[in-house]
RNA sequence: GGCCCCAUAGUCCAGUGGUUAGGAUGCGGGCCUUUCAAGCCUGAGGCACGGGUUCAAUUCCCGUUGGGGCUACCA
């Protein structure tokens, strides 16, 4: 048998089928023969209903009996299991009669079988492990109303999609015994187990949905502007990696199917570093630096398709963009992918470029605007040059611009930085000269006309 | 309380019975320059503690401490 799902099967071995995650595809899947809404009319179950290991049990409220025995083994300090010698479990015969007779609900609970030594079994991640049943509850497997409960439910629909490979969280391991004694009482193969390590919060907890949020969730990221590989490779490196002293991070989809295997997983959880409300920090700074490698490094023809998707949901895609554009488009998207780290950002910072809908950042405006008065009067005067230009091209604009700021008696930075802020609305970015290129003659002209009131704003 | 798992910089990962303990990210400094969440260079920062085993432990063993998980008529 392959030791890890993605690992070639090459004989008759059968391909893995596996059941990545915990949640049951069916929580009814088993219910069919084993559940019957009891009545007072419901006879008695027998005590083999699951290979002899069954039970029927009661309790005037679900948890009254467990409490009970928790609150005994901790004053007595006893392992848990040793107060249930299974007789406060199995109800004399005579008395279960009684009960139903009288209409009390039941649940049905698994006995586990204490006689037949530990139960082994190999964690592909955590090696070697040996539970002693006495440490095992005699757990529910069948509610009061008949549905049954997770450890039954997953037990069965791994069983039914013939699973051979179960791959989950490390939170599950605990729980591992009493499935593998689940699939024996069944009579099935015990698939091949594979526990991978936590991802925690940055206060150290497991991290959760109901706890954490969006950061948790995989359409936040995409919403946020993730590439999908980006993420993929981000979470493979929590908990594995390469190893034999190759430092290798950046890995595409296929590599990582060529390469990743679960003996190179590591057993210690991950903190998941995030600062939720900063909106620089609300995800892990290592994810979001993975993001920005692969938007500046994977192939451009790759990437466009996800800068026209973001485009279009803002409604800034042209679709001259994809045609008598195409060439511009393709150059834009190079130029400035080269200081972006998300997809947003092509819609954001972005949109100065591929509409006229510019964003201001206010920080940049005090800074490259804010600061000098007369580039009230120097912008303007730069724009009815720059509209007189009969070649837009990057020497012409720089010549203009460094003559402008002469004429002005003021420093060419300072030109040069009030023309990216007026222009694009940011403080960084490309050369300002390839951005004005970029944005176009009548974009560039238009935005240093209307860039007085900035100055004066800001100033 | 019981059982299980884990332990290398802030974080994510390599690594070795003898190494200047490596990379990434983040942080500091410098360079470049018209800007920097860009690029280049550079700096600080780590083997949790205590016992063993050994000529020699970060590495192997035990314990301690610390962290996490499970222990539901949740999943």
């Amino acid at each position: 048998m392959p030791r890890h799902p993605r690992a070639t099967s090459t004989s008759a071995a059968p391909a893995p089928r596996c059941s990545v995650g915990s949640t049951p595809a069916s929580t009814t899947a088993c219910s069919s023969s084993a559940s019957r809404t009891p009545t007072a009319s419901a006879r008695p179950r027998p005590a083999s209903t699951l290979s002899s290991r069954a039970w029927p049990g009661w309790g005037s409220t679900p948890t009254s009996r467990w409490s009970t025995s928790r609150t005994t083994c901790r004053t007595t300090s006893l392992p848990p299991r040793t107060w249930w010698p299974g007789a406060s479990c199995v109800i004399p015969l005579d008395e279960q009669e009684r009960r139903h007779a009288a209409g009390a609900p039941s649940v049905v609970r698994y006995r586990v079988p204490r006689e037949d030594g530990n139960v082994e079994f190999a964690d592909v991640v955590y090696g070697e492990q040996s539970i002693d049943p006495h440490e095992l509850d005699d757990f529910v497997l069948l509610r009061t109303d008949g549905s049954p409960l997770y450890m039954l439910s997953v037990v069965c629909d791994d069983i039914a999609m013939r699973v051979t490979h179960v791959v989950r969280g490390q939170d599950h391991l605990s729980n591992t015994p009493k499935q593998i004694l689940l699939y024996q009482a069944l009579d099935a193969t015990v698939p091949t187990f594979a526990h991978l390590p936590l991802i925690m919060a940055p206060g150290g907890e497991k991290l959760s949905k109901r706890k954490h949020g969006d950061v948790v969730s995989v359409t936040t990221y995409r919403d946020r502007g993730f590439l999908p590989d980006a993420l993929v490779n981000y979470l493979a490196l929590l908990g594995w990696s390469p190893g034999d002293g190759d430092e290798q991070e950046v890995f595409t989809r296929a590599e990582l199917i060529e390469r990743f295997s679960l003996e190179r997983v590591g057993r210690s959880n991950a903190k998941f570093m995030f600062t939720a409300g900063d909106p620089r920090n609300w995800t892990d700074p290592k994810a979001l630096s993975i993001n920005s490698t692969w938007i500046r490094n994977m192939p451009l023809d790759e990437l466009l398709p996800h800068v026209e998707a973001a485009l279009r949901a803002e409604g800034l895609w042209d679709s001259a963009f994809a045609g008598e554009r195409a060439e511009w488009y393709r150059a834009t998207v190079e130029l400035i992918r080269e200081r972006f780290w998300t997809l947003r950002d092509f819609v954001e910072q972005g949109a100065a470029y591929f509409s006229d809908r510019v964003t201001f950042e206010p920080a940049a405006v005090a800074k490259n605007l804010g600061r000098e008065p007369k580039l009230a009067a120097a912008l303007p005067a730069l724009a009815e040059r720059l509209a007189g230009l009969a070649s837009f091209d990057l020497e012409s604009v720089e010549a203009t611009v460094r003559a402008v700021a002469d004429e002005h008696e003021l420093k060419h930075g300072a030109v040069i930085t009030g023309l990216r802020t007026a222009v694009s609305g940011q403080a960084v970015g490309p050369s300002a000269f390839e951005l004005c290129v970029a944005i176009g003659q009548e974009r560039v002209v238009r935005r240093l006309r209307e860039s007085p009131a900035l100055v004066r704003g800001a100033g």
